[in-house]
DNA sequence: AAGCGATGTCATTCG
DNA sequence: TGCGAATGACATCGC
């Protein structure tokens, strides 16, 4: 099967340029019998066989016979074609006869044509208090900036997405966000390029340097005293600066104390050092503990002095250690990220409507351009007509396979597929005319044959058919034509039921060969917007990602102010003799009322390790 | 020779 | 009811 069609198909022309070959095709077959005078039936005598025999399916045959052939297995058809091939091998010495009996079936059509060939088969938007905030509850320092944090059981995962994404967009997303969050000067978060959120709390955080004992209460206020899920044992509070030691602290003071948490190193001196793993981290007890998991060394940072310097190379640590890829993430289209993702969506939304659109108008275009590789000789206006659409060019094959990549290609592809591909594992009759040859072996083909092999290669079977039918008009339009000119079109000939029933298939097929490449191209299309919808997901997730780390960021800024502020406070403060607390006797605490209470050192501890352990029970 | 993408075709459904 | 579009499935080709 395989070897025959493509041997049927080696020795036919057609398309752009084939009407000599047409000719000579013709002239090879009518002009030019065959040795043996009579035994070689011309191709009018084929087509009246072949027209007889199809009457007679259309008389009663019907359609099952073709079926039959189009249904049976490959190697019935096989059989039948090598049939064909050993009565091909008598043909010279029979007539019309023999060749009636060479009629082979088409194998998918179900259709005639003559075998004459032999069958080779093959929240921190919190941190400014709500002043309806009720008074009375007791808080921690910073927790309203904790506030909005999320869920502290997600944030490992979510770093690792993040580290992962931003090694995945690393290559793609120019960021300029991290740039900004890690080389910015610390403590100077002004001097940030923030564009997003994170300034509005740490501009508020301006206000913090403003603390000073006298309004300290007020200025504490700044911090929401919003209430977290804190145990609120009762309203009372202690008097501020009072020492007490009364264990009602424990449930007063459900909120960690400030102490703990802000014990200025010049104040704690060494001991800040040394009760380091045992008194809560300076700042954690003011966040979420996943918020500590995220920046703790940040926070270390913090803890061991402010310095900057060791800070920012914490940071860098903790960059590295986090996997994020700074050097990736620093191209300054970081920002322009998500417009890129817009554009990039919208420009992918905008593709393939031109493409689907540019499909529809090349959909549309057929009727007026397609032009489909068979013309019968008596059609020669039309192909003259239609001769560059008519005409096979590789280019075009070509042109035609990145006709997808560029939709405003599209047009050409009706009638271009139709010509250029070559299914030709059907036999047609002016193939196997062409094919009806000598031996390769024993005939050298001439350069003309092989053009005419070539060209006959891109005519479709229906092409072959037609001609073979003598179908007087191109399949182009058997094909495009509106069905009232197809109908008036039909209506021009008197052609028989044979005829008939071939444009009908020839039209059938047509359509539902565009139709299958049109559907090939949306799906291709739905493909493709598919993968730029997931790119452009992918994008937004790093994008969030990125301002998360900046959020983060600008929380550590704000535990910084937060923390200076304390130790000013607490470095202001004096007892009755006027001499300062110590701060390893005593600590801040603030209270939700925007009171600050000055509370003995163990008893803040305590609280900050009672915090502490309340996110780990909450995880469990 | 097997795998795979491209293409044509058929059958079927749907508007 | 006929027609055409859409689409899944299959076959075949060509690499």
């Amino acid at each position: 099967m395989t070897r025959l069609d493509r041997s049927s198909h080696s020795g036919g022309g057609h398309a752009k340029g084939s009407q000599p070959l047409n000719s000579l095709l013709a002239g090879h077959r009518v002009a030019q019998p065959p040795s043996a005078p009579g035994s070689r039936a011309s191709v009018q005598d084929i087509d009246l066989i072949d027209i007889l025999w199809r009457q007679d399916i259309d008389l009663g045959a019907g359609r099952e016979i073709f079926d039959y052939s189009h249904r049976q297995k490959e190697q019935d058809v096989d059989k039948e074609l090598q049939d064909g091939a050993e009565q091909e091998d008598t043909w010279p010495g029979e007539g019309a006869e023999a060749l009636a009996r060479n009629l082979l079936v088409d194998g998918e059509t179900g259709e005639s044509f003559p075998a004459q060939f032999p069958a080779d088969i093959s929240s921190i938007t919190e941190a400014v208090p709500s002043e309806s905030e009720p008074p009375g509850l007791q808080n921690n320092l910073l927790s309203p900036l904790l506030t909005g944090t999320e869920s502290p059981f997600d944030l490992e995962q979510q770093w690792q997405d993040l580290m992962s994404i931003m090694e995945m967009q690393a290559m793609e997303v120019n960021t300029s966000t991290s740039e900004i969050l890690y080389n910015a000067p610390p403590g100077d978060p002004l001097s940030t390029n923030y564009s997003l959120a994170p300034n509005t709390p740490i501009n508020q955080n301006v206000s913090l340097h403003q603390a000073s004992l006298g309004g300290c209460s007020q200025d504490f206020s700044l911090f929401s005293p919003e209430v977290e899920s804190l145990p609120v044992a009762g309203s009372s509070t202690l008097l501020p600066l009072a020492p007490s030691n009364s264990t009602s602290l424990n449930s007063t003071f459900g909120s960690t104390n400030l102490a703990g948490l802000f014990f200025p190193p010049q104040l704690n001196g060494t001991a800040n050092d040394t009760a380091g793993p045992e008194l809560p981290d300076p700042l954690g007890g003011l966040l979420d503990e996943a918020m500590l998991d995220e920046i703790s060394l940040m926070d270390l940072a913090i803890e061991e002095g402010f310095n900057p310097v060791q800070a920012s190379q914490l940071e860098e640590e903790f960059d590295s250690d986090s996997g994020l890829s700074l050097d990736s993430s620093h191209s300054p289209s970081s920002l322009s990220s998500p417009e890129g993702s817009s554009s990039s969506s919208s420009s992918s939304s905008s593709s393939s409507s031109s493409s689907s659109s540019a499909s529809s108008s090349a959909s549309s275009s057929f009727s007026e351009e397609g032009a489909v590789g068979y013309s019968s000789d008596s059609e020669t206006l039309d192909l003259e007509e239609a001769e560059g659409a008519v005409g096979y060019q590789p280019e075009y094959s070509k042109f035609c396979r990145m006709s997808y990549q560029d939709p405003s290609q599209l047009s050409c592809l009706p009638y271009l597929e139709h010509v250029g591909h070559n299914h030709t594992y059907n036999m047609a009759p002016s193939a196997l005319d062409s094919a009806d040859l000598p031996p390769p072996s024993t005939v050298k083909k001439g350069s003309k044959e092989k053009q005419a092999d070539f060209l006959d290669k891109q005519m479709s079977r229906d092409e072959h058919r037609a001609r073979a039918m003598k179908i007087p008009f191109t399949n182009d339009k058997i094909i495009n034509l509106p069905v009232e000119e197809f109908n008036e079109l039909l209506s021009k000939y008197q052609l028989s039921e044979a005829q008939l029933s071939l444009i009908r298939d020839i039209r059938r097929r047509g359509k539902n060969k565009m139709a299958a490449q049109n559907c090939r191209k949306r799906k291709l299309d739905t493909i493709l917007n598919l993968e730029r919808d997931v790119e452009d997901l992918q994008r937004d997730k790093a994008r969030l990602l990125q301002e998360k780390v900046e959020f983060l960021r600008s929380l550590r800024q704000m535990k910084q102010k937060v923390q200076s502020l304390y130790q000013e406070v607490f470095g202001r403060l004096r007892d009755e003799n006027g001499r300062p607390y110590s701060p390893s006797q005593y600590a801040l605490q603030y209270a939700g009322d925007g009171s600050v209470l000055l509370i003995p050192r163990t008893l803040a501890d305590q609280q900050a390790r009672r915090q502490e352990r309340k996110p780990k029970d909450r995880r469990k």
